[in-house]
DNA sequence: ATACATTTAATGTAGAAACATCTATTAGTG
DNA sequence: CACTAATAGATGTTTCTACATTAAATGTAT
């Protein structure tokens, strides 16, 4: 459905204007359908990036400092979020050997296993995205990479 | 930034992926950008929208569950949303005659006003979108909408 | 008309986000 | 070295979200 439908207004101020009301409206429709896939597993789209995060260090172990710097939201609070996975047995934490005031955080057998049942689901997910060619994804990427640009203006 | 530098992740499992997290990491950065704006104004991103959506009525009344579904996030509780505007003088609430489960509400003078001071943050912050063309806002517009088609498939 | 289902909005509640604060540790400077 | 600043992460608090439930009004079917 076009956005004036899912939001039932006809007019827009610009094209620009439109484009940011739709990408608003479609991340929140894109996060809820992911919300729902995970609901099962009980674990939240935050606590699947995380887990991402540390399947990406490939077995190393990563602060909790620099989890954050990989998350999609910068705000969230990671402390608390590797709490949730640690009451879940998906992530292990260890106080760090060279700065003692960091953290270790590594992933589970159990986490990993978890992913890799989740793994399909986004996979289907992402393949949503497969209506448009890879040339036009990277060009999208490449123009939402310059709509963050200008820190300074806004 | 490039979204590769931004969440510090170099390898995507493909354009797709890359597109995905792009638009939900540019989306959380946009909504971010919004609600430091409106800060100043005791107003979060959702109150504003339920204030545009009652400026677009032009002086008519809409119930609450016709908010809701201009709303951009369905999920959002538009009765407690409707309360804080009243509590701040920016909206009205009446009971509505032909339906007597319905409330009508209406924007007041100090809402239209606050809008007004409030237009020009939001005019700059769509300024952002002027570094692509019409056509490519369109167009990124249109591909939004096909993402959101299939709603059987994921 | 009665009974049951649906709609509309409000409310209760658990959990999460946003933001500030606190403690421990490390880094930097005179 | 002593002192201050900066950093890492945990925690407290307030507000918001997500979801379920409730209450009243309306719609529908027999």
């Amino acid at each position: 459905m076009s956005i004036e439908t899912d939001i039932k207004q006809k007019k827009f101020r610009s094209p620009f204007q439109k484009l940011a009301l739709n990408l608003m409206y479609t991340t929140k429709w894109l996060e809820y359908k992911q919300l729902e896939s995970f609901k099962e597993y009980d674990i939240t789209p935050q606590q699947y990036n995380v887990l991402r995060i540390l399947r990406g260090q490939q077995g190393n172990p990563i602060k909790v400092s620099d989890i954050t710097e990989r998350m999609l939201d910068k705000s969230s609070n990671t402390s608390r979020l590797v709490d949730k996975l640690l009451a879940k047995n998906l992530a292990k934490r260890s106080s760090c050997e060279s700065d003692r005031r960091a953290v270790d955080v590594v992933i589970t057998e159990e986490g990993l296993a978890l992913l890799k049942v989740l793994d399909p689901f986004i996979e289907d997910w992402e393949n949503r995205f497969n209506i448009i060619s890879e040339e036009e994804a990277e060009q999208i990427s490449a123009l939402l990479d310059k709509l963050r640009e200008n820190e300074n203006q806004a």
